[in-house]
RNA sequence: GGCCCGUUCGUCUAGGGGUUAGGACGCAAGAUUUUCAUUCUUGAAACAGGGGUUCGAUUCCCCUACGGGCUACCA
């Protein structure tokens, strides 16, 4: 499929939301950047940005940040949007009409951002910088610690320190040039930020940052200003890892003469690696067995597969609400959330300041709970997908929910069905003898012998009936109970695991079950 | 190195000037299930350290330590 896809989606959010909003509403914004995968960081900042806009009554805008053309990844887009909407965040079918901001893609508005940035430099809050990535490398290797700021502009390339004329020449002959931020002297710049309360930086020791690169496209720093001031976003919230370059936005905002339109901020804490300290990334997803991306993300240039939590056997509601209950809670001990019951607790302020190390024991009991709660009939597709894999074509409707009725609460993943009901389906091969054979007599083998045409031809083929009738040919026989419960669950499913034996035996049906209890015995003899 | 942010059981966290510092995951033990798992009960397990302020500090302030982030013509 075309790139077109991703397209359709971000315009339908907006439509779906956009058309629902008024005047003074909301607006909250979210920029995946195409690059790859969508890592757990990425979905939970998405989470919280969504679930503040809806909690607020307002929207939710993605912008797609694909600026970045050497790492730009194929197919990115698209993925990320799949991603969404698996969690729920956004539409999955879309009508095709642009909302109000539109284009959201930062290389469809490539223009405005030079306009933007030419203001900067005639209203002297940025200049030209003619110096080449080399010439700044070498500065890199002559000075340590080398920044691009007010100590040493001078001495470098640009507009500040050259003539007019020589800027003017070199502008006219199209030498290659970036423009950067004319970060001020001695300032301090502070804003409240609504999870940390007051953050301020000293501007003497930021440096120049670029703003438009010299291929004419913006960096993040423009270009997240200008689309947050076009789109009238009224809540910008990110990642802990943007805070360093708040001062930068915050000046240009001023700079730009839009500080009354600043949004409010917000920065979320990081997600940790498990073990050790660090951000979470990819590797350490396959370093420790556990995946980092909401779905399975295969890398075009490497060809590399990721495994992604829906393939895991996730559920997008376990997912979501471990996502946000990792540095988030509502100030009860509840932890199982829906969606819906996200939106309506949410609340910024209850956002906590500290990283928080990911913990897949965790992830699992979510998954677990949410597996628990769900309705058979939502399970089922899944868990057909699951037997498909099998090479189970088919399975009957009815059949298929009672056996999943059964074993539900046995399923941390949806995948464990196969491992907690394959005999219900396939009748077992190998049959754990060990556990039966050391104590096996002729007694047993004419117990068997006898009961098998009476069940055969047993009326009541239902659960306490069997179990009923099963004992007390037991006790008639003359044998222990205990002895003759086991031998007959290796008989129906192979080993020494399952749900009630007699529950199995129901289900499996009298032919069926009648077919293994022969077939059991004969293994068990030779 | 510089700047910024942070620090309550192993992990996610609640709490907040006087509490037996609460819950959840995981772990351990027991019960139930004549299997295994589920489930239930119980248990072990934390306020980084030092100074203030205070009658009293885990809670407020400062310092230190530790952790993290940023320090690109990446986001």
């Amino acid at each position: 499929m075309d790139m077109t896809r991703g397209r359709l989606h971000i315009q339908s959010l907006l439509s779906k939301f956009a058309l629902m909003s008024t005047k003074n509403k909301v607006r909250v914004r979210f920029a995946p950047s195409p690059t790859g995968g969508l890592h757990l960081g990425g979905v939970r900042t998405v989470l919280f940005n969504y679930l503040f806009a809806k909690n607020q009554g307002g929207e939710f805008v993605l912008r797609i940040e694909d600026t970045d053309q050497t790492r730009y990844v194929p197919g990115a887009e698209e993925y990320i949007m799949s991603c969404l909407a698996w969690c729920g965040l956004i539409p999955d079918e879309s009508p095709a009409n642009g909302g109000p901001y539109a284009p959201y893609r930062q290389s469809e508005r490539k223009d405005r951002y030079r306009a933007f940035a030419e203001q900067l430099v005639v209203n002297g809050y940025a200049y030209y910088a003619f110096d080449t990535p080399e010439e700044l490398e070498a500065q890199r290797q002559l000075i340590p610690n080398f920044k691009y700021s007010h100590e040493n502009r001078l001495q470098l390339r640009n507009s500040l320190s050259l003539d007019e004329s020589e800027v003017k020449k070199l502008l006219a002959i199209g030498v290659p040039h970036v423009i950067r931020i004319k970060m001020p002297v001695g300032e301090t710049i502070g804003f409240q930020d609504m999870i940390r309360g007051t953050v301020s930086f000293d501007t003497s020791l930021v440096d120049d940052k670029v703003l438009l690169k010299a291929d004419g496209m913006p960096t993040y720093h423009l270009a997240v200003v200008v689309d947050d001031y076009q789109m009238k976003i009224t809540h910008a919230f990110r990642g802990e890892e943007w805070l360093p370059s708040a001062p930068v936005h915050l000046l240009l905002w001023e700079y730009l003469g839009w500080k009354d339109s600043m949004p409010q901020w917000a920065h979320f804490p990081l997600i940790l690696k498990p073990d050790g300290n660090g951000k979470l990334s990819k590797r350490d997803g396959d370093r420790l067995g556990f995946p980092v991306y909401a779905m399975n993300w295969t890398d075009p240039k490497t060809g590399d597969l990721t495994k992604g939590f829906r393939e895991l056997g996730f559920l997008p509601e376990a997912f979501i609400n471990m996502l946000a209950l990792l540095g988030w809670n509502d100030g009860t001990d509840q932890e199982i959330f829906t969606l819906d019951e996200l939106i309506a607790k949410f609340s910024i302020d209850r956002i906590s300041k500290a990283g928080a190390k990911f913990d897949f024991e965790k992830a699992k009991w979510f998954n677990h709970e949410w597996i628990k709660r769900s309705q058979n009939e939502k399970l089922l597709p899944m868990v057909k997908a699951v037997l498909k894999e099998h090479g189970v074509i088919d399975p009957v409707d009815n059949y298929l929910e009672r056996v999943l009725a059964l074993v539900k609460d046995r399923l941390t993943f949806i995948e464990d069905f196969w491992i907690q009901a394959s005999f219900f389906f396939t009748p077992p091969t190998d049959y754990d003898l060990e556990a039966i054979q050391k104590k096996w007599s002729n007694e047993k083998t004419a117990f068997f012998n006898d009961i098998i045409p009476k069940l055969s031809s047993f009326e009541h083929w239902e659960t306490e009936a069997l179990e009923q009738y099963y004992k007390e040919a037991i006790l008639s026989s003359g044998l222990k109970l205990g002895e003759l419960m086991l031998p007959l669950r290796i008989m129906l499913v192979g080993g020494k695991f399952g749900p009630h034996v007699f529950d199995i035996a129901t289900l499996l049906g009298r032919e069926e079950t009648v077919k293994r209890v022969k077939k059991g015995l004969a293994a068990i003899l030779t």
